[in-house]
Parts: C-alpha cells; structure tokens; sequence
DNA sequence: AGAGTTATCCCCTGAAAAGGGGATTTTAAA
DNA sequence: TTTAAAATCCCCTTTTCAGGGGATAACTCT
C-alpha cells in the first residue's frame, strides 16, 4: 500500500480548517499531521516536523500568506504549498506562484477537486483550478496593459494625489516647477488622460499609489 | 428533552459547509435539516420547509447576503439568520442587522463561540461578535464623520472623477458652467480639500463614487 | 562609444480651476 | 405656512493646469 500523504493546515478560519479536516479524514489517501492558525505557529511546527503538503490560506492574522510562502519554501522547499484563498483575491495568484506555490484553488472549489489538488501537487506538479487560472491571466493582462511608471514619476503622481499642486511638490522635491510640469504632462501622455480628476483616479485604482484612509 | 435546533446552512464554500457540518453534528443540541449553495435553492428549500436558525454567508454567487436575508425574513419573520462573513467586511454587519438578521459572526470564530451564537439566535437574542460589533461601531462612526453629499453632488463628483471638466458636466447635465462650479465649492468647503485631485481621492477612498476598472 | 531613457529645465498660450462675493427659484421638511 | 436646504445662476480675480514647442545633463544598457 501506498504512503499517505501528510498534510497540514495554515488557517485562521476554525471553520474552514473543521471543514479541512474532515474531509481528510474522509479520505483514507490523506492524512492530517497538524494544523495552525497563524504562520509563526506553522513556521514553528516545521522546525521540528514536516509534510508533503501545506494547505495555506492567504489571509493570515501575523503576516501575508506570500511572506510566509516565501519563508517555508526558504526553509524546507521539499513541502509542497497549496495555496487556499477566498475568491475575489485573484490578483495574489500570480504572486503566490512566485514565491513558490505549488497549486492554488478557491475556497469555493467541490471536494472532489480540492482532494484532486492536494494529490496533484504531493506528485510534485502545479495545480491551478480553473478560477486561479483566470484569475492570474487577467491579472497579467492588467498589469502588462499597465504603462510603466518611473520612479519620480509614481512620487510626483502620490503626491498630486495627496492634494498638493505643482509650485508645492516642486517645493518639497527640490525641483523647479517645470520638471514637475514636464513629470505630470508625461504620466497624463502615458495614461491617456486629460486632466487631475482621472490621472488620480487612474492611479488609485490600479493601485499605482497606496490609498490609505486618512 | 429539550427539542434539537433546527439549523440551514446557505454558503457556497464547500469547505466552510463541511465545516460547519461537522461541528453541528458534533452538538447534541443542533440538527442539520439542509444546506444550500446559492440564495435560489435557499430561497426554494422554504418554501415547504423550515428551521430555526439559517446560518447564512453574506457572499453568494447569485445574489448578496443582504438582498437574501431581506427575502427570507419576508416569507419566513420567524426563522432566525445567523449572518456569518468574511473578515474585512465589517461594513456590512450594519445592513444585515437592518435586515432583520439576528446575529453576526466572523469566519475566525472559535468553535464554542460559534455554537454559543447559534444558541443565542435560536432563543430569540441578538448575537454579534466581538469583531462584528467592533466593526459595526467603527462603520457608524465612518459614515456619520463624513460630510453629507446631495445627490446632485453626487452626479457632479462621479463626473468629475470621470475626468470630465466643468464645461462638459455642464452640457452633460443641462445646467449652466456656474451651476457646476458652486457645487465643486460647496463640495470641496464640505470636504475640505483644496483642489480636484484631493476632491477625486476623497471620493474614491471613501466610496462615494464605485470605482470600477474600466 | 553610441542609443535610449530618465530627469531636469525653459518658453509660450489659452483653458480651467480656486476662491471670493452674492442672488434666485425650487423642493423638502418642520 | 414659514423655514431651511438644495439647486440654479452670475460677477469678479488669481492661480494652476493643459498642451504645444523645445533643450541639456545623467544614467543604463548594449
């Protein structure tokens, strides 16, 4: 008989890890070798321990499932990693793979799926259900779609977004007001657009600039 | 012996059911009588049948929680919904509460927390987590904090951001370039900005404006 | 060493926005 | 039915933005 695959769960849900949970041990294939609610406690665990697969939910309470991905497959890069999100976060597949995931599905995936995911990346391959899949290929499309901003230009586009006008972000930057003119007609070039109004809204929603809440 | 809580699941996370299935089975108190992945089968399931309490996602593919929790509670006043969402997604607890839904809970509950919120819905109490009272007080605070926009406004700012200038608004929506001028000032005296950038991010940060990628 | 990009600076013009002031009519609420 | 709020319009001035046209040093990549 063939050797179980050991799997162990990083979730901040308890009832997305009962769910988990049963439904391995439902399946005489899989077993469960331990779970944790956060990624120090996950990390900790595979000091010790190990697993064939690691079941990781993206949103974790202590830091980003990316950042944790990144880590264990820095410590122990024989675990393959599973990646579990709740849908509408497309735009972190791409990323996820990156740092090294093996597979990734949606929490709204069937059993039957999700046990196909789990074995398919135990065998060393890549697992994307179909919704990750769309997911990553939108999300390329938009950032490839997205013209390149330069470095002076994203703090000059943050900025006017903040509020301050050309004679005060050439104040704070140490330029004339020139170069600050010539910074925004470039980005105004480049985005396509014809005035303030939709070069700030066009920065903030393809999350050129960070909005934070006051 | 007391009668068992008659208890519907609506999520469309599999896992979350599995889940939530196990840890009523788990309770000699509760009873599962059916699950449903969408708000029509929900919706269809009372139509010949009841329960006490529905536990109820706040996230479903054919129709949000809100609109279903609106729906039920018009057939069926005397089941109890259980509204059960997400993380960040605090701004919600407020509407579902309008509603007429009876409790609030956060996917991160613990298990005991979790059948102690069934429990209290079931008797007839409101229930809400800490996080989702939290959050619900935090919602009450945003809104009331913000400046009071009329609907012309509104019209006025969506342009705005639109990219359109006050000219063009102004032949949009048949009024003269004046008409579209004091209500720029009046909204940027509320808001207290100082110019068209700050004015579109405000909107935008605050969803005043939906901001759609094109 | 040369090509391309980035960042810097300048000129010009006309259009739009910012910031004051005030006024009228319509609509909604008390 | 009075009052308050909203929506409409106009005047004024100054500043900023938008759009064209350039130019030059610095840095990066081949």
């Amino acid at each position: 008989m063939k050797e179980k695959i050991k799997v162990f769960i990083v979730d901040d849900h308890p009832m997305v890890i009962e769910g988990m949970v049963s439904m391995i041990q439902k399946e005489p294939s899989l077993e469960l070798v331990g779970y944790a609610m956060n990624a120090a406690s996950c990390l900790g665990y595979f000091i010790q321990h190990s697993a064939d697969v690691v079941l990781m939910d993206i949103n974790l309470p202590d830091k980003s499932g990316i950042e944790l991905c990144r880590e264990l497959k820095e410590r122990k890069p024989e675990v393959a990693i599973l990646a579990i999100s709740s849908f509408n976060q497309g735009s972190y597949v791409k990323q996820m793979m990156e740092q090294g995931a093996s597979g990734y599905i949606f929490k709204n995936v069937l059993r039957e799926e999700f046990l196909q995911a789990v074995a398919t990346v135990a065998n060393g391959q890549p697992y994307l259900n179909f919704e990750a899949s769309f997911a990553m290929r939108e999300e390329k499309k938009r950032t490839e779609a997205l013209p390149v901003m330069t470095k002076r230009e994203m703090e000059v586009l943050v900025l006017i977004a903040a509020g301050l006008t050309n004679p005060q972000i050439a104040e704070k930057l140490f330029v004339s007001q020139s170069t600050i003119d010539s910074h925004r007609k470039s980005m105004m070039t480049k985005l396509n657009v014809k005035n303030t109004a939709a070069l700030v809204r066009f920065a903030l929603e393809n999350k050129i600039i960070g909005s934070h809440i006051q």
